[in-house]
DNA sequence: CCGCTTTTGTAGCCAAGGCTACAATTGGGC
DNA sequence: GCCCAATTGTAGCCTTGGCTACAAAAGCGG
C-alpha cells in the first residue's frame, strides 16, 4: 500500500534567513504546480461519476483537451498516490482520499469564481482564470475570501 | 535571430463545441504555466539589477531556491525566447522584450497583492499567494481588479 | 603574479506530462 | 456468436525544470 502523502496544509514558513522567503514563497507555487494536475483529475472523476455515472479514460481525456495515452498517464499517477483505483477495461474510481480531495476542490473553486465575480470580473473570465487561480490559494486566502463573501 | 513570441493575449475562446471549452480552460491554465517561469525570472533579473546593479546566476538561484546549474538552464531558455542576453562569465541581462515583460510582471504583481489584502487577506498570505495566482490572471481580470481598487 | 575560493558553465540523470503509433480488449450490431 | 469499431492500455519519444558532479574561468589575498 502506498505511503499517502497529506494535500493539506504545509509547515509553517519559519523566518530563519532574512531575504530566503523569497525562495520559500516560488518553492511554495512550484509544489502547487505539480499537485493541480491531481485536483483537476480528482475533481473531474468526481464529477463524471455523479453525472455519468462512470469516469472513463477517454471521456476523462476529451475533457482535459489531452490525448487518452496522457489521460491514462496521469490516472496512473493517481494511483500511485492513492487518489484512483480503475482496473484494466474498467473505469476509475475514487479512493476515500481521492473523494475527500475531490470536495475541497471543488468548494474552493466555486468560492475562487464567487469572490472573482463580486470584485466585478466578468462570469466568463472568472471561470477560466479560477482555473490556474484556484491551485495556489491558501487556506488562510480561501478563509478570507469566505468572509468577504459574507460565508463565515 | 530567434522568433520572438508574444506574451500578451491570446486567441479569443471561439464558442465552437458545447462542452469543449472546459478543455480550453485547462489548455490556458497549463500554458499559463510554462510562460510563469520565465516571468518570474524576467521580474527577477530585472530586480537584481535595479537593487544590485547586475544579475548574476547565483543571486537568481539564491532567490528562488535552485541550484545554480537549474537557475542557467532557465536562462538559457529566456536568451532562446529573446528575453534576456549573456556573455559567458559575465551578467544576465533584459532584452527590450525582456523589460517590459518584467514591467508587465511587476505591475500585476502588485495588483494582485493589493486585491487579495483588500478582500481580507492578511498580508504575508498575500505575498505568498499571489506568487503562484498572478501567472492566472487575465487582462481581464486584471482590469477588473484595477476598477475594483478605485483605479481605473 | 600565483594560487585558492567563488562563480559560472557543462554533462548527464530523473520525473512529469505532453504526444504518436501500435497492441489488446470490450462490446454492440447483425 | 462473430466481427469490427471504439475503448483502453503500452511503448517510446520529446521538452521542461529540477538535481549532482565535474570542469573552467574569474578574481582576490598575499
Amino acid at each position: 500500500m502506498p505511503k499517502l502523502k497529506s494535500y493539506q496544509l504545509v509547515a509553517p514558513p519559519a523566518d530563519l534567513p532574512p531575504e530566503a522567503d523569497q525562495a520559500h514563497r516560488f518553492e511554495k507555487a512550484r509544489t502547487a504546480q505539480s499537485t493541480a494536475l491531481l485536483e483537476d483529475y480528482a475533481e473531474l472523476i468526481s464529477d463524471l461519476i455523479g453525472t455519468e455515472g462512470e469516469a472513463r479514460p477517454t471521456d476523462i481525456a476529451r475533457r482535459l483537451g489531452v490525448s487518452h495515452a496522457s489521460a491514462i498517464k496521469s490516472i496512473a499517477r493517481l494511483k500511485r498516490e492513492g487518489l484512483a483505483t480503475s482496473k484494466l477495461y474498467r473505469g476509475v474510481f475514487l479512493t476515500p482520499a481521492g473523494e475527500m480531495l475531490a470536495r475541497r476542490v471543488r468548494a474552493r473553486h466555486r468560492l475562487v469564481v464567487d469572490l472573482l465575480v463580486a470584485v466585478g470580473v466578468p462570469q466568463a473570465a472568472a471561470e477560466v482564470d479560477a482555473e490556474g487561480i484556484e491551485h495556489h490559494v491558501s487556506e488562510e486566502t480561501l478563509a478570507a475570501f469566505g468572509r468577504f463573501l459574507g460565508r463565515a
